[in-house]
DNA sequence: AGCACGCCGACT
DNA sequence: GTCGGCGTGCTC
């Protein structure tokens, strides 16, 4: 079709809708041309909607009559830069994702919703003139006033009210009292507060390797992507405070991406009291405004660090100078759900984008990244040795086949517990599964109590008196009796992380324990408390899951037991070994950290599994070569690429007969360098009421499973069957569950 | 996704 | 008679 041009402007718009491609629109007479990034209002069908221009032309595959006049324009500059919007249309199509959804995820809520891209105008309150001459002795009879006085003296720019409600004895009366008597005012500031003034901490001293690998990534200004390979304990947050230093001093910014569970409340301080550039901070905790302001301080430069999760790397920047990735090979940079894209991959994008250095950090990294390292694509740098004192842990199998395990502990397990516990040690336990026992068995028949929506048991949980379902969230009470056989004997079989807990408690009585899962920690902060009477030896004895396995620092720490190694050895999911190799490798960085060597101990059905072994004998570094080995053998990532056709639907057949189809038509387009593995029902075929399917796709290189993919959504999306199921498609998939 | 249109079952 | 079920079509 040709293009048909015409005398007035066409605006080509991201629109917010489920829809592949941009939507043209007539600029009206009466208004100016807005620039391409800015925000427009603009008629879809019966509603109004808030899109991003990308062009300003004169062009349209559209024929003109058919065209609509936007509504108006919202930003009179632009809200996305050219760099962010080449970005945004690479992640459309790379994730084969609508434009306008793409957009949607880069922008905060309030602009997605249209209003103005505006900070707030802060209320800040200060002393008066006439407060700053006040001598403590005038609080004498009014304590309260006396201390906000204080705190309210040492901030002579002000302190934002927000913030002021947040510390301790805050009281709205005796504020009110302060600015009654002349002594305090309140104020409206725009824009950045003044720098605190505050000296940043000193850097402690690097030690040999940290410093080679600061001297090695602080020459590079150009995009280079390196690989930061540290053991547990190296010392990598300091190799990043160094460089983000560097670049601040150049007047530049660094974005540093950490997994969800690494941005503790620990880490934003550390890095607040050793930087002396404003830290804007991105998590799931800010609500609108407090997000709105983060992502315009950051776009206005006035932040030099922006440190946040995954959604971080679609920060705008005034000045990029540097990305760091920290433990890069986390599940939580990969977005499971709409958009699911790699925040790793996307950040390695950027980064070439604005042609600056990047840095993937990990004691346990992925084999993507491995890979790239090993073949040079990356630059590959080592920290061997722990900081400080610290050595490396003693790691040991312990066959519990023939043994008697006492609630899933074996007698050599709790014999070292005892030991460490006498000589003074902490003891962490580690068990990836909360609740009282993963499953409800007839004695009798062999009948596992289900769930009704899943294919899955339930777990027991309250000592068994309550059944969960970890896959949907049904809960219910347990039955009587068996539902097959009507047996009455019912069996808690297997441990999850609360019976271990009531297990040492018999074991051993008196000694204080903490039991960390997500059961036991609901409240936000819960987690800080718990952590802080860990490191100051409250704790001794102490059981959890995974929110265990990284970050934290214990310095008193010594014994590490894992109650099962033996999940993902032999999963479906192919990626699952190089995760229990990560997980237990990370969990195993948590003992010895201090002047304690540290012991290792984990508990497993197959001590002969070769790759097991192998981490345990030589660590993670081997291990994940030869698995590497393994993957190019079978052709699967990163030796070849994936990409998965999901659907689900809660009439049993839709999936399969949809997937059928699309299967079909993948093979009509006749395109060659794709294998279609499948489908194949996933996994957990039921879940949550709904059955599930997979159409697994793998080529040796990605342009062609890309070409293939360019053409084929566009048939699979016009199915008439895809409309009787919930599909998505996942580039790089890292589940297949 | 939304939203409207359109064609068949049980009810104020 | 109509209120409303969800199949189908459309959005520059």
């Amino acid at each position: 079709m040709n293009p048909r041009k015409t005398t007035s402007l066409i605006l080509r718009v991201a629109v917010p809708a489920p829809l592949r491609g941009y939507f043209d629109y007539l600029l009206p007479e009466h208004l100016p041309a807005p620039q391409p990034g800015a925000r427009v209002r603009i008629p879809f069908g019966r509603r109004q909607l808030v899109g991003v221009v990308f062009k300003v032309g004169n062009e349209s595959e559209v024929e003109t009559k058919r065209l609509r006049p936007l509504t108006s324009i919202i930003d009179d500059t632009p809200i996305l830069d050219e760099p962010m919007r080449e970005l945004l249309s690479w992640m459309a199509s790379y994730y084969h994702h609508p434009i306008g959804e793409v957009v949607a995820t880069a922008l905060p809520v309030r602009l997605r919703k249209g209003e103005a891209a505006e900070r707030k105008p802060q209320v800040v309150l200060r002393l008066t003139a006439q407060g700053i001459e006040c001598t403590p002795e005038q609080f004498k009879r009014a304590p309260r006033q006396g201390q906000m006085w204080q705190t309210l003296l040492q901030q002579p720019d002000g302190i934002n009210i927000e913030s002021l409600r947040e510390t301790p004895g805050y009281n709205a009366a005796v504020l009110s009292r302060l600015e009654s008597a002349g002594l305090a005012e309140r104020f409206n500031r725009q824009g950045p507060a003044p720098a605190s003034g505050a000296r940043p901490a000193p850097a402690p001293e690097l030690n040999q390797e940290q410093a080679a690998a600061v001297a090695a990534l602080s020459v590079q200004s150009a995009f280079k992507c390196s690989l930061l390979e540290g053991v547990t304990g190296s010392g990598k947050t300091e190799v990043y405070l160094a460089l983000v230093e560097k670049v601040l001093a150049t007047g530049r910014q660094a974005l540093v991406l950490v997994p969800e569970i690494g941005l503790t409340p620990q880490l934003i301080s550390r890095f607040n009291q050793r930087l002396s550039s404003r830290l804007a901070v991105l998590h799931s905790g800010l609500n609108d405004s407090e997000r709105l302001d983060a992502w315009l301080a950051a776009r206005a430069g006035e932040a030099g660090v922006v440190l946040g999760t995954r959604s971080a790397v679609l920060t705008p920047l005034h000045r990029p100078g540097l990305i760091i990735i920290d433990e890069e090979h986390d599940a939580s940079y990969k977005q499971q759900d709409g958009l699911r894209y790699s925040a790793r991959d996307v950040a390695v994008r950027r980064a070439q984008q604005h042609n600056i250095p990047i840095i993937l950090g990990s004691a346990t990294p992925a084999l993507e990244s491995l890979q790239n390292a090993l073949t040079g694509r990356y630059q590959h740098l080592r920290l061997h040795s722990r900081a400080g004192a610290a050595q490396k842990p003693v790691m040991r199998l312990i066959d519990v086949r023939a043994q008697t395990l006492t609630e899933g502990l074996s007698p050599a397990l709790v014999g070292s517990v005892q030991t460490h516990l006498d000589a003074g040690g902490q003891v962490l336990l580690f068990l990836n599964r909360r609740g009282y026992a993963p499953a409800l068995v007839c004695h009798d028949c062999g009948w596992v109590a289900p769930c009704d929506r899943c294919d899955t048991g339930m777990t027991l949980h309250r000592g068994g008196r309550h059944l969960c379902c970890h896959h949907c969230g049904a809960q219910r009470l347990p039955p009587r009796a068996c539902d097959n056989c009507g047996g009455q004997e019912l069996l808690a079989v297997g441990e999850g992380t609360e019976r271990i807990a009531a297990a040492l408690r018999g074991l051993f009585p008196g000694v204080p324990m903490a039991r960390f899962d997500r059961d036991t920690l609901t409240r936000k902060g819960s987690m800080e408390a718990r952590l802080q009477e860990v490191r100051e030896g409250k704790v001794r004895l102490l059981v959890g899951t995974q929110m265990l396995a990284k970050g934290h620092d214990f310095p008193d720490l010594s014994l590490v037991g894992v109650v099962n190694s033996d999940h993902g050895l032999f999963s479906a999911d192919f990626r699952a070994l190089e995760r229990m190799a990560q997980l237990v490798t990370q969990v195993a960085g948590r003992a010895g950290r201090g002047q304690r060597a540290g012991e290792v101990l984990l508990q497993t059905r197959h001590p002969d599994h070769p790759l097991l072994r192998l981490l345990i004998s030589e660590g993670y570094h081997p291990f994940a070569q030869a698995t590497l080995a393994e993957r190019e053998a079978s052709g699967l990532p990163p030796f070849g690429h994936l990409a998965l056709l999901q659907a689900e639907s809660p009439q049993p057949a839709a999936p399969p007969a949809f997937l059928d189809a699309a299967a079909q038509a993948a093979y009509d387009l006749n395109l060659p360098g794709v294998e279609l593995w499948g489908p194949i029902p996933a996994p957990m075929e039921r879940r949550a009421g709904r059955t599930r399917g997979h159409l697994l796709l793998r080529a040796q290189k990605r342009s062609a499973l890309h070409q293939l993919l360019h053409v084929w959504i566009p048939v699979i999306e016009k199915l008439p069957l895809a409309r009787r199921v919930r599909w998505a498609i996942d580039i790089d998939p890292q589940d297949l569950i």
